[in-house]
DNA sequence: CGCTGTGTTGAGGAAGATCAAGCGCCGTGG
DNA sequence: CCACGGCGCTTGATCTTCCTCAACACAGCG
């Protein structure tokens, strides 16, 4: 984890860019927000947010850091379900004593907060439903990678999630970004091994489309690359905003 | 397409049996849904109830019939996400001008009807949110599914699931049930092809786990086989109905 | 300085895809 | 009534993708 932040070097930007990207936020939501920023507290890497089964905590908002959604197998197998980048909202249900469909570890050391409630404003409401919407697209396109994309495309199909979705916070620079897992855990992700993860990385290196050292992939041409995959923009409301 | 019912021959009771079963009811939810019963319509099998990014119409509620989501790739791949039975719910999001993530058709014929909006009563708006914790949970099913279970496993696995969705709704009678899928849509939802799919049906018939023929699926001790796959029942609520 | 976790490489094997053909069933039209 | 055609299911042969097992290199860290 040699590149990931301490928490107390996050700034709380990246959250509440991405919040206000989806929909403009009103005085109340920003008031809202910043307050329960600042009762944020830190979760040191790989410790458990959420165990599955038990029952969900309060809404929490990942201010800072990775986490990962994950089941595992009683012999062991483990499949990542999706990741939760700065800005989303981790375990936001509508009913009462909601459990937990799966475990959430953090992956880097991670800054969370409570989610202020939605009846703070709407706007905050709204802004909360286009996340869940989001979140909920970006099963789907987990579901289609794992169901019918080969190897090295399951691969490229995730980074270009991956930079879209931070480039929502900010937190990516042109085609390149912070990608604090393993090839262990990108494995688990992608339901293939870290053995044969490496071998679609070195060909993805070889034809030049990927750079990934230190937990920081560059893309080259990300819109090229998307176009040659088929794959398009998620978008989830008609809206002026995404 | 044979022993798919004809629309009129449904009841309403699979539905209303669903959702009550998530919470009971109270007298202005039931009338509710009564009088959207009434204006329910009929959509024959094969046509499309929704189509990807387009704009999601009125959320819908599943009376009788199956339906599913997928997607389709520029090359013509095709991965079916997930299934729509009586009772559930279609395309209800929080947000201004939804748009579809995916497509969804008919695979039977099909009764649909508008859902009462979750204002008509507080314990409808708990049901709605039960429905949609459920539907959260069964993408995590087909995710670790398509990431992490054999071809054998991923068929037993979605019948399992299957079997157990349409028990809530008084469908499944013992290890049996309807399942008008053909094989090619069975091989769309797993992730197969549909030759690899057939011979991991035939596998399963000849333990004798497994009887599928005419649209119609029985599993020999659905229980013992799901303690061999390690699956247990799917729980989103800690209260004490489901 | 040795340990542990992560990435890398090789060889061989198994799961699943592809291509191709045939069969039964049913609806349609002559 | 029968011939035809289409769809869904089944089977065989061959090829590809991905997995398994094993070893080693390298870096960070106690």
């Amino acid at each position: 984890m040699r590149n990931a932040p301490k928490a107390g070097e996050y700034a709380l930007d990246p959250a509440l860019k991405r919040l206000n990207g989806l929909t403009p936020l009103d005085e109340p939501a920003t008031a809202a927000l910043r307050q329960a920023f600042a009762g944020a507290w830190r979760v040191p890497a790989a410790h458990e947010l959420q165990q599955e089964g038990k029952e969900v905590p309060k809404a929490r908002l990942l201010l800072g850091g990775w986490a990962a959604r994950f089941r595992i197998l009683e012999d062991g197998r483990r499949q990542l379900i999706s990741l939760f980048l700065p800005g989303e909202l981790i375990g936001m249900y509508d009913h009462a004593q909601p459990l937990a469909a799966s475990h959430v570890t953090a992956i880097t050391d991670v800054l969370i907060c409570t989610a202020p409630p939605p009846e703070t404003s709407p706007r905050l409401a709204e802004a909360y439903a286009l996340s869940r919407a989001l979140e909920e697209a970006y099963l789907l396109n987990q579901i289609t990678r794992l169901g019918r994309l080969s190897g090295l495309e399951r691969l490229l199909d995730l980074l270009l999630e991956l930079r879209e979705r931070l480039d929502r916070c900010g937190l990516a620079d042109g085609g390149s970004f912070p990608f604090p897992l393993t090839q262990e855990a990108t494995a688990d992700a992608l339901g293939l091994t870290s053995v044969h993860l490496n071998r679609m990385a070195q060909q993805a290196r070889q034809t030049g489309d990927l750079d990934w050292r230190a937990k920081q992939v560059t893309l080259r041409d990300p819109a090229g690359l998307a176009r040659k995959l088929g794959r398009n923009e998620v978008r989830v409301s008609a809206g002026p905003a995404s």
